[in-house]
DNA sequence: GAGCACTGC
């Protein structure tokens, strides 16, 4: 096995320290008898004492050395001996640190020094689930080298390039960013070493990644791959990278930094968790020692809700009890706040109303979000009631939606950490000892065993993986969801029928959408209104751009509907966007309108860069003038796209049924159609009190025979209603199609009148 | 007559 070999090569080599004889030229150059992967912890160390940056041949700041001394206390530093042999003998390591141990910010650094990738032409890749994750750290490595950011040091996220190309050598970077990379570049030439880190997190980019990483390390034996992972999940990796069926990846171990947190259970289980999470806030505010409370919940509703009641409740422990119990604030947290409102979160808890009086406390109410996304210093107390909503994909009628459900052991013990990040800390979890052992899973299912995989699979395809199926997987997804992934992407003609990428698949892969969405977008010229489409695609791209608040929800409802096109929401996220634009020398004109100003400028940003890649393809920007006819191709170019997510009036109760998939829905509540046509296309079915579809507009069957012919072949219908009507449109449409097109449109005209 | 858990391109 590699991993126990001596390596001879490097002993010559091992003899840069500073209390040796130091060679001449080492006194100018720092990285003097420095050889690619065959650098020491020694040679290393004398470098980063030597009076010049060996990167930008200036001598040290104070900065620098003040930096250096405290990146000395980390655990990582300490094994840095361990880490370059390791290193230098192995082409993929799987590395565990706990938090606090400094392995995103001093490992590549180190793998930096050894690759030494800028004598080379090449970059060192450290990824990162999230890109504040991306942009802070490699702020923070910038400054520890002695760099400018965006120089030696940099990162790439979406719409943002930090990087210098020939100069940049070491860049963090979004999973996701590194995915599109591979796209193009399947051999990843550029870079020397890959750093997946956060792995444990599993999300879809990263399982790509690995999938993809893995295969590419047998091609390219001068890559160097380093999994970075939490505890738990090592060994998993350690196997799966295994280069030898038989033999594990090598593991290189760090510990952490943390406090220990005291676990409690309850003796019983809570049948409402969020009464019990309430009551035991209370509790420790009354009971337990100075510090603020970290409270898990699911979703927006449920945490405002908490709050309100938590501050009532507190309220009344003071009025009644003022000498023993101290001021509370609760701050809810979640993701689709502004982020002002986020910032609350790092307010100092309230100070006590006398000198001598009970001191105050924070209580901090969030989502998961504050599981991974965001660190609060200052929580000693995590109340865990053991929910969280998650994502789940049926493929059978191809949905997803978001459940309630258990969390799993790993992120019970990841919301437990969250207490001890400044001193020891309590979590209290809200469910016996015995669930916990027996009833939570391990991990949580990773994200590819829980999505639609449409988009994943074009990226693989365009990444050159023949064989979806039998891709090597660190969990494989039912083959049902690739099933149902490469169905669509037939019916899009992105794959041929032998699973082959077209040139059109080729196009839709670059840009950044799902694949109905990039369809649509790409055929829209053909219908003259790609401006109106471009708009439209960018507006499904982003949040929610409606606001309605508790208070206000019917002055929000009628700004609403001034802006409603009663064809179909689509048309009315077109209009809004217009408007928008029209509308920006006013400040508050998204406020007034009940319209989340974020939102619509994110829309903006995705629009410019959906923009630049249509240009770079050739895709047309075009419009026609008159605006009846512009919504009318509107229309017609949404079904090229969505022709798959078209339902079918049933009755005359307001139900529809889903083609094909046979799903009754109803429309949303938010829908703006001002009737209930018979045949409507929607962006997505949401699955919440009841099946709804979102996002609807009407269109006429007439355009889905003639857009979607392979996928309205009335031959692969079921019998029914839906047949039966499309059956009728076949037979009156033979011969005379332009009459009877237009007829229809004038029922449609005449009906909306009426209502 | 209701909801965006959280990310990412």
């Amino acid at each position: 096995m590699a991993f126990n070999q001596q390596n001879s090569t490097e002993r010559g080599v091992s003899s840069g320290s500073k209390n040796k004889n130091v060679h001449p030229a080492a006194a100018k150059e720092p990285l003097y008898g420095f050889m690619p992967r065959k650098v020491g912890g020694d040679q290393v160390r004398f470098a980063l004492e030597h009076e010049i940056n060996p990167f930008t041949k200036q001598p040290h700041t104070q900065q620098y050395r003040k930096i250096l001394e405290a990146r000395k206390k980390l655990p990582v530093y300490a094994q840095m001996d361990e880490f370059y042999k390791m290193f230098n003998r192995n082409q993929i390591i799987v590395m565990v640190g706990e938090t606090g141990s400094g392995k995103t910010t001093q490992i590549p650094q180190f793998v930096a020094y050894s690759d030494l990738p800028h004598t080379r032409n090449k970059l060192v890749a450290c990824t990162q689930p999230r890109r504040v994750a991306a942009m802070s750290v490699a702020k923070r490595v910038a400054d520890e080298m002695d760099v400018q950011l965006g120089r030696q040091v940099g990162y790439s996220i979406r719409f943002e390039d930090m990087t210098e190309p020939g100069t940049t050598f070491l860049k963090y970077m979004t999973d996701g960013m590194l995915l599109r990379e591979a796209m193009n570049d399947p051999d990843l030439q550029r870079y020397s070493t890959i750093i997946l880190d956060e792995a444990h997190e599993r999300t879809l980019a990263t399982d790509i990644l690995m999938g993809l990483l893995k295969a590419l390390a047998k091609r390219r034996s001068d890559l160097k791959i380093i999994i970075m992972s939490a505890t738990l999940d090592a060994l998993k990796f350690q196997k799966y990278f295994g280069l030898a069926s038989d033999a594990a990846a090598p593991l290189f171990k760090v510990p952490g930094r943390t406090h220990p947190v005291e676990v409690f259970y309850t003796q019983e289980p809570e049948p409402d968790y969020v009464e019990a999470a309430i009551r035991t806030v209370l509790m420790i505010h009354r009971a337990e020692d100075p510090g603020d409370i970290l409270l898990f919940l699911t979703g927006e509703e449920e945490i405002e809700d908490a709050c309100k009641k938590i501050k009532l409740e507190a309220d009344d422990l003071i009025n009644q009890d003022p000498d023993s119990v101290g001021p509370l604030i609760c701050i809810p947290l979640y993701s689709s706040l502004p982020p002002s409102q986020q910032q609350r979160i790092f307010d100092a808890a309230p100070s006590a109303r006398t000198p001598d009086g009970p001191p105050g406390r924070k209580v901090v109410v969030s989502t998961n979000i504050a599981e991974t996304s965001l660190t609060i210093d200052g929580i000693v107390y995590v109340v865990d009631p053991g929910f969280s909503k998650q994502k789940v994909y049926n493929p059978r009628i191809r949905v997803e939606s978001l459940l309630v459900s258990p969390i799993s052991k790993a992120s019970a013990q990841q919301r437990a950490g969250r207490a001890g990040r400044t001193r020891p800390g309590k979590c209290f979890r809200l469910y016996t000892e015995k669930d916990f052992m027996s009833e939570l899973e391990e991990q949580t299912h990773p994200e590819i065993l829980r999505s639609n995989l449409a988009n994943t699979v074009l990226e693989l395809v365009k990444a050159g993986i023949k064989d979806l199926v039998r891709f090597d997987y660190v969990d494989a997804p039912a083959p049902e969801t690739l099933m149902r992934a490469l169905e669509l992407l037939n019916y899009l003609a992105a794959l041929d029928d032998d699973g082959n990428l077209t040139p059109l698949g080729a196009i839709m892969a670059e840009f950044p959408l799902d694949p109905q969405l990039a369809k649509m977008l790409i055929v829209s010229p053909e219908f003259k209104c790609s401006n109106e489409i471009l708009t439209i695609t960018s507006m499904l791209s982003v949040p929610n751009v409606w606001l309605r608040p508790n208070n206000q929800r019917k002055e929000a409802d009628a700004a609403k509907a001034l802006l409603s096109i009663p064809d179909g929401d689509h048309l009315t996220l077109l209009n809004v966007y217009n408007n928008y634009m029209q509308n920006k020398y006013d400040k508050n004109w998204a406020w007034t309108n009940y319209l989340s100003a974020r939102a619509l400028a994110q829309a903006e940003n995705v629009r410019e860069q959906l923009k630049r890649t249509m240009e770079r393809y050739e895709v047309e920007l075009v419009s026609i003038q008159e605006p009846r006819k512009l919504y009318l191709a509107v229309r017609q170019a949404l079904c090229c796209g969505f022709f798959m997510q078209v339902a079918h009036k049933e009755g005359e109760k307001g139900s529809y049924l889903t083609v094909k998939d046979n799903q009754v829905v109803g429309l949303h509540p938010s829908c703006g159609l001002d009737n209930q046509p018979e045949w409507v296309i929607f962006n997505e079915f949401v699955l919440t009190t009841r099946p709804y579809i979102r996002t609807v507009t009407e269109v006429r069957p007439e355009w889905l025979l003639e857009y979607a012919p392979l996928y309205f072949d009335l031959s692969s219908f079921a019998d029914g209603e839906t047949k039966r009507a499309l059956q009728r449109v076949v037979n009156k449409r033979s011969g005379k199609f332009d009459r009877v097109d237009s007829g229809a449109d004038s029922g449609a005209q005449k009906k909306r009148k009426k209502a």
